[in-house]
RNA sequence: GCCGGUAUCGUCUAGGGGUUAGGACACAUGGUUCUCAACCAUGGAACCGGGGUUCGAAUCCCCGUACCGGUACCA
């Protein structure tokens, strides 16, 4: 089993085209076949080579790795169909020869005016053949004068054309409402239907995986197959992927391409698994399975029918999942440029990783995506009593705090560090016995006085962070964090201002 | 307009002639916790409409409707 994935390189991947690679990687995956890699880059006005290497670049986030294409050494090249001209060329002159193509000299504006009449008259607006006639020879001559032609595929007439799709069946279309379309537009370059059927035919493809949009195509390219005496691939198309209004995808519901959800802190296995939910189920009421198992269960017939709609809510639940699968240090790598971003970051030395290996995992477990975790830290680097006392509520919930609020100073002020769960429970113990007060009563002042939030990470948590932290200091790149016996102080001092 | 595709909770889906129509996200309520989040429990929530076939239709067939895609010298 050989598969494609072949992205124009147009913008950046996009998530409704990562998941049709992810389908094609998933089959290949499982079936043990080959997954290539193609670049359709025959628009050449809209193709750049930042966005063939921003597309790999994603595909292999994603961790949907092609044994053949692009940058690879297969022997079904070249990859990109701008560097294949010259086969496209050559199997149009077969073409030519087998009287199944022939030049067309119709200028533009004649099409119009013909797609335009057709149109209001309720017909389908195909071409109307006109240069059907005109003799090879007589062809040449026209060429030769200096007039520019394109090359047309010879649509025979009121047929049938049925192939079978792997996951809606048989789907049938007449030639009627096929015009002779372009094969090879007058500059000399392919269009679309006639590249792909080239391409997947010398490169062996098997099975066409591909968007619904590609539908209609396919009938046209059912045609080539059967011009050149070809077999053609088995054809699965996929349903689109929507925006919450049931539209088109677009940047005013968020991120939709890979790389936007990269930046916003996803997870690779979770946006890959996500997608893989989008259109089709695993069984068994299970959800959350890595990549390999999804390959396993994966079968083209089980995919949906129906387009479906992107829920960022959902794709959240499944980052929160990994989020807390990852490994710590992975963790602490992956946040490094949020924090950088803020400025609690100037190098990722060693020992502020080590820290951070220790603090992002507890805050990245109430996060939706890692884009979140300055915030859910900020108490660590961004401690502001006189800001915070600025808030009305955090104000009184202080100030009837007082008696705790001045104990817990007097004694942070005189022990040590407390930089694990143990030491601050002990001095948690001492406030309650010097105050009388326990639970919320004791607890909430301490989480106002060292953390200058009223919410956040578990106390048991966050001071142990904030005492390290401190330790750590500004020559690590971290910081700087103000250690708790500090914060005690410009605490007080804030309130009495 | 024409051609094609699609239709189960708000969303993703399981099921597929007889089921209390199952699960997940989201939502609501409760529990837990110093707090938020997380977590746990409970709950509300669906077979597009109309005909037909059948003892029986959400499931099969037809028609309609809605939505999506295509209708290029874009891909």
């Amino acid at each position: 089993m050989r598969v494609r994935f072949a992205p124009s390189p147009t913008g950046q991947l996009h998530v409704g085209n990562a998941r049709t690679a992810l389908f094609n990687w998933l089959l290949a995956r499982g079936a043990g076949g080959t997954f290539v890699l193609r670049i359709e880059d025959t628009d050449a006005e809209r193709s750049t080579p930042e966005s063939e290497r921003a597309i790999a670049e994603d595909l292999e986030w994603l961790g949907l790795r092609w044994d053949e294409g692009v940058g690879t050494s297969g022997d079904h090249g070249p990859y990109r169909q701008s560097e294949r001209t010259h086969i496209y060329r050559a199997h149009a002159v077969e073409l030519l020869s087998l009287k199944h193509a022939y030049h067309c000299f119709c200028l533009p504006e004649d099409l119009e005016r013909e797609r335009y009449h057709a149109l209001r008259e309720g017909r389908p607006p195909k071409y109307s053949g006109r240069c059907r006639d005109v003799s090879r020879d007589h062809a040449r001559a026209r060429i030769e004068g200096g007039e520019s032609a394109v090359i047309r595929l010879r649509v025979p007439e009121n047929r049938e054309v049925v192939f079978t799709d792997l996951v809606r069946g048989d789907v049938r279309f007449s030639t009627e409402v096929i015009g002779d379309f372009v094969l090879l537009r007058s500059d000399g370059s392919p269009a679309y239907n006639y590249a792909v059927v080239i391409d997947d035919a010398l490169m062996e493809i098997t099975h066409v995986i591909r968007g619904e949009d590609h539908i209609s195509n396919t009938p046209r390219q059912m045609l080539l197959y059967e011009a050149f005496g070809w077999r053609p691939p088995a054809f699965a198309h996929v349903s689109l992927v929507l925006g919450p209004d049931h539209g088109v995808l677009s940047k005013r519901h968020g991120a939709t391409s890979v790389k936007e959800f990269r930046d916003r802190g996803y997870l690779p296995e979770a946006l890959a698994n996500y997608l893989a939910l989008l259109g089709w189920s695993p069984g068994e009421d299970q959800e959350l399975l890595p990549l390999e198992e999804l390959a396993r269960r994966f079968r083209l017939e089980d995919v949906g029918h129906s387009a479906g709609v992107f829920d960022v809510e959902k794709l959240a639940w499944v980052n929160r999942h990994y989020l807390k699968l990852a490994a710590p240090e992975r963790l602490a790598q992956l946040s490094a440029p949020y924090l950088a971003r803020e400025g609690w970051l100037t190098g990722a030395s060693p020992e502020a990783l080590a820290y951070l290996a220790g603090v992002v995992p507890p805050a990245a477990a109430s996060v939706d995506r890692l884009e979140q975790i300055s915030a859910r830290l900020r108490f660590l680097f961004d401690y502001a009593p006189a800001r915070a006392l600025e808030d009305g509520t955090f104000r009184a919930e202080a100030l009837a705090a007082r008696p705790v609020i001045d104990a817990l100073v007097d004694d942070v002020s005189r022990s040590a560090p407390m930089v694990d769960r143990e030491t601050f429970r002990a001095m948690v113990g001492r406030l309650r016995e010097r105050t009388g007060q326990k639970g919320k009563a004791l607890l909430h002042p301490i989480r106002l006085v060292l953390t200058g939030e009223s919410e956040g990470l578990e106390l048991d948590l966050a001071v142990p962070a904030i005492e390290r932290g401190a330790l750590v200091g500004e020559s690590a790149g971290l910081g700087p964090i103000m250690s708790a016996s500090a914060r005690a102080a410009a605490f007080r001092a804030a309130l009495q201002a």
